[in-house]
DNA sequence: AGAGTTGTTCAAGC
DNA sequence: AGCTTGAACAACTC
C-alpha cells in the first residue's frame, strides 16, 4: 500500500518517539509479514514492526489529512495519503538485518509464499497442550486468533482439549490446509468468514461465522459451551465436537 | 463506571 | 522442561 512511497514519521506519545526521527524522509522499499506482526522496510535498513494486539487499527486518509490525534502511534505518508496506526501494541524500529531470526522466532506462517506446515506439525505432534492453546501460540503457529480458532476446530470437528500429541500427522495437515482456506478468505474479503457467505460482502452480514460468539451450534441446535483457556474466550459444542 | 475484547509477553509456580 | 495462570499493556465499545 506505501510501498516505494517517502514517509515522515511523527510520534506524540510512545514507545516510538526516539526512533520517530530515524525513519523521517525514508522510503518503504517492502512490505511483509509473519503471521500477525507487519513489517515496513525502509531505505535506511530500519524495519518498522508493527502489531496491531487487541485494539489497533488504521485510519487512511487522503491529502491534506487532518491533524493526528493524540492516540496516533505514527503517521506514515506520502504526497497523496496518510496512514495513522493507532493503539497498537508493538510499534518499533528494528535493524533490517535481523529480519531472518525474527522470523524464526516465529511457528511458520499460515499464509507465506512458501508454506512450512511440516514445522507446525511437529511442534503440535510433540506437545501434550491442548490443541485449542497450540493454535493460538505463535510460536507453534502464525496466524490464528481466537475466532480463527474457534471456528476450525468446530469445521473440523476436533474437541479442543484434545493433546497435540494425540492428532494424526495426516488430519492436521488437513487442518492446516483449512486454516489457510479460511485466511486467503479474510485477505480477499477483509472480513472474518467462516461459514462460506463470502459472495455477501457488500451487504449487510449478520452472520459470518459458526460458533463464535454465538449461542447454538448450527449442525445440531444445541448450546454452545463457553469457557476460558489461557484468558481467552474458548468456544464450543460439546456434542459435535466430542 | 467497569468489564470485555479479532493479542502478546513476561514472570512465577507446579 | 513442559505446561498453566495471571498480570500488564492500548484504546475502544457497551
Amino acid at each position: 500500500m506505501i510501498g516505494g512511497n517517502v514517509i515522515s514519521a511523527i510520534s506524540p506519545q510512545g514507545r516510538f518517539a526516539e526512533g520517530a526521527a530515524v525513519i523521517n524522509g525514508a522510503t518503504c522499499e517492502g512490505t511483509g509479514a509473519v503471521g500477525k506482526h507487519l513489517l515496513y522496510h525502509f531505505s535506511n535498513g530500519q524495519t518498522l514492526h508493527i502489531h496491531l494486539g487487541l485494539g489497533g487499527y488504521f485510519v487512511c486518509q487522503s491529502q491534506p489529512a487532518d491533524p493526528p490525534r493524540d492516540v496516533v502511534r505514527i503517521r506514515l505518508e506520502s504526497a497523496t495519503h496518510c496512514i495513522d496506526i493507532i493503539g497498537p501494541n508493538t510499534c518499533e524500529l528494528m535493524p533490517t538485518a535481523e529480519m531472518p531470526a525474527f522470523t524464526l522466532r516465529y511457528g511458520p506462517d499460515l499464509l507465506s509464499d512458501t508454506p512450512e506446515p511440516e514445522r507446525a506439525i511437529a511442534a503440535i505432534r510433540k506437545s501434550r497442550a491442548p490443541i485449542a492453546r497450540l493454535l493460538m501460540d505463535q510460536k507453534v503457529i502464525s496466524g490464528i486468533g481466537n475466532i480463527y480458532r474457534a471456528e476450525i476446530l468446530w469445521l473440523r470437528k476436533l474437541n479442543p482439549m484434545t493433546r497435540g500429541v494425540d492428532i494424526d500427522a495426516d488430519d492436521l495437515r488437513d487442518l492446516w490446509d483449512e486454516m489457510r482456506q479460511l485466511l486467503q478468505i479474510g485477505v480477499e474479503t477483509n472480513a472474518i468468514i467462516t461459514n462460506g457467505n463470502v459472495d455477501m460482502t457488500g451487504e449487510e452480514i449478520t452472520e459470518r461465522t459458526n460458533i463464535f460468539a454465538r449461542d447454538f451450534c448450527p449442525t445440531c441446535g444445541g448450546a454452545i459451551e463457553k469457557s476460558k483457556l489461557s484468558g481467552r474466550t474458548l468456544y464450543h459444542c460439546p456434542k459435535c465436537q466430542a
